[in-house]
DNA sequence: AAAAAACATCCGTATTTTCCGCTAATTTCA
DNA sequence: TGAAATTAGCGGAAAATACGGATGTTTTTT
């Protein structure tokens, strides 16, 4: 029996040796290596042509789902399962339309995790059911990522330049985000994206 | 040997499942149980009576440290050990503030919080070292409801009126919550009074 | 009870940041 | 091929922030 290879990415180091431990137990599912960090993947995915790759987002200071986005054009073999404790809406949208394979909530149980990884190497996507149903106008991906640094104390100069956008650029997004949120300043966005969970 | 009896807290199922396997492989610890959320807690503590309660935080929806500050001061016996993944000095001071006997980084490894488990229940603390240097005071009650009505997307002029006072105290009492919080916009202050569990 | 510390209130000036018009090129995707 | 998203420049008004200083009250300490 051919085992279903996986690399495991995430710098939370405690939860990543956990999952690791988890799923070591099942037979058909073989770990080929675990990163701390995404720079690192281009290397492992070439090394190890896993069928999987599971994410544990988000990782500081990297943007997974550009990384997602980047992974599945590139490297369609590799299909990549998000797993998250961040699980709006919104945010869960975002890994299936940067072509994740699965989105998995770290609420969830071990199985459903397992489950995952198994469908996805069959290439059949795993999202929530209530997806489909929900009405929301979201923000786009780097809509979010701006806002994230919004609430951790960036300046619009500062967002510039670690997205690699031109001041201007952020001013828009900014913009944006506040029309869909219905707020006139980049405290109240901050406010509202933690009370709908947009933010965590 | 007396095993070392605990609890572990947190609705991440798959972390805290993952957290268990790694614990379990060390003879003296025993896990007597695990829960999804703090509103079991006190029923749990009567029956088991554990030594070390593991809180896999941030819980949505649910305040952590208000938690773990009533657990402390209601049933001295159980330590509360802090694992998580935001691991800013406030919050480290506020799980200290709170009486956790450790805090515990998710980006730092299994011996660091078995070493942790073990320290609190000798009853010796374990927090990050760089905490003694950082200066950490707590907001004052006006500075608290300036912060609120910054996050509710006030500017100072509104919340000159909505408290009867000038604009100009406002700006003294943001400036106040921005050095308190060392962050330079309020954008960021409320990010990090969400994240701290000052606001919600 | 007196001294010290912290808190809350107000004001001026200067600089930075935010936010909002306008326009418009490029990419992406259905 | 359109519609939407992303990118970006110019200019300007409004808001926020930093840097001063001043006064009275409350709380804590000695």
């Amino acid at each position: 029996m051919t085992k279903i290879k996986f690399l495991i990415v995430g710098d939370h180091n405690l939860v990543c040796k956990g999952i690791r431990q988890l799923l070591e137990r099942e037979p058909d599912l073989e770990v080929v290596g675990a990163l701390s960090s995404l720079a690192e993947l281009e290397k492992k995915i070439a090394e190890h042509q896993p069928d999987i790759i599971v994410i544990d987002a988000p990782i500081k200071k990297e943007n997974d789902l550009i990384w997602t986005k980047d992974i599945t054009s590139r490297s369609p073999i590799s299909k990549v399962v998000i797993l998250s404790g961040y699980d709006s809406a919104e945010y869960i949208h975002a890994a299936h339309a940067a072509g994740a394979y699965a989105f998995v909530s770290k609420k969830d149980s071990a199985e459903t995790l397992i489950h995952a990884i198994r469908e996805s190497h069959r290439r059949a996507k795993s999202f929530p059911a209530y997806l489909d149903s929900y009405d929301y106008s979201p923000l786009t991906e780097i809509e979010l990522a701006v806002l994230d640094l919004i609430a951790k104390d960036k300046t619009n100069s500062e967002i510039g330049e670690q997205l690699n956008i031109s001041k201007r650029t952020v001013e828009h997004h900014v913009s944006s985000i506040l029309r869909k949120l219905h707020v006139k300043s980049r405290s109240g966005a901050v406010g509202k994206a933690f009370m709908l969970g947009l933010l965590q």
